[in-house]
DNA sequence: ATAATAGTTGAACAAGCATTCAATTGTTGT
DNA sequence: ACAACAATTGAATGCTTGTTCAACTATTAT
């Protein structure tokens, strides 16, 4: 076994699996795409600002009493979900106004809430 | 306008979408779990262990090779996807395998690279 | 023009987190 | 029983990142 190409210490490695997955796996830029998507909605302030954007466009002011947070906050946090895609704005007078940038969006986040509603119905069925 | 109820420091808070909105979203409990699953996901190392998993069930010393990681690193990771009900460990001998938990989460994956390649697709629009 | 205000921005600070290293557990084979 | 080894674990380190604070921009009204 050609041990040497490996960086790991162990024998037990597949090494027709790994190739094959090596393979068929997405590329490295293709991946942190992936990943950079779900860090970006994988914070709670972030989060809360998508649902609340998921029925009506609001500006800074609204969503910063929404959440009960401060507006430097939520508009820090709205300039990285713009940056990447995930909301949109739109400038009308002193005020700008937010709202989800795409369906997928909404959808992703659907299925997420599914998800977990999915996986507590396993937590209580356990607990019986 | 019962300005005091309300942090913010703007006159133009839109009271009945504010309303609407803080009744509309989910629980923040609900919605922490929703943050804490894609935060789990969003990271460049644990993102390219789930893609593995896609395909084929594999040991921590496999996947150690694929990325190009230590054990160790690789073994945390593993740890923390299985804490948050991502994948499903199966031991044997002394090899343990991974494999994704739920099909939820391939559906997830794959919502997330249609969604990225439609955004791709815009920006090569835009640079016609 | 000037004041008021919605929103943005950058620096600083603190909290969170991924990787490394070393030690440990659990299983297999001799 | 003992050695070998896959995997896990905890502490330490350094990097990342969310919030705060203060300064700044842009738009509206007097």
């Amino acid at each position: 076994m050609p041990k040497n190409e490996y960086i790991c210490d162990c024998n037990v490695v597949h090494v027709d699996v790994v190739e094959r997955v090596k393979f068929s796996i997405p590329s490295d830029d293709m991946l942190n795409r992936v990943a950079q998507f779900h860090k970006i909605i994988g914070d709670n302030t972030r989060c809360k600002i998508l649902f609340a954007l998921v029925n009506e466009e609001m500006c800074v002011c609204d969503l910063a009493n929404v959440l009960s947070m401060s507006k430097s906050s939520i508009s820090h946090q709205l300039a990285k979900l713009r940056e990447n895609g995930v909301v949109k704005s739109r400038k009308e007078g002193k005020e700008v106004y937010y709202s989800l940038d795409d369906d997928h969006v909404l959808e992703l986040l659907s299925l997420t809430l599914t998800h977990i509603e999915h996986k507590l119905g396993d937590k209580n069925e356990n607990t019986k």
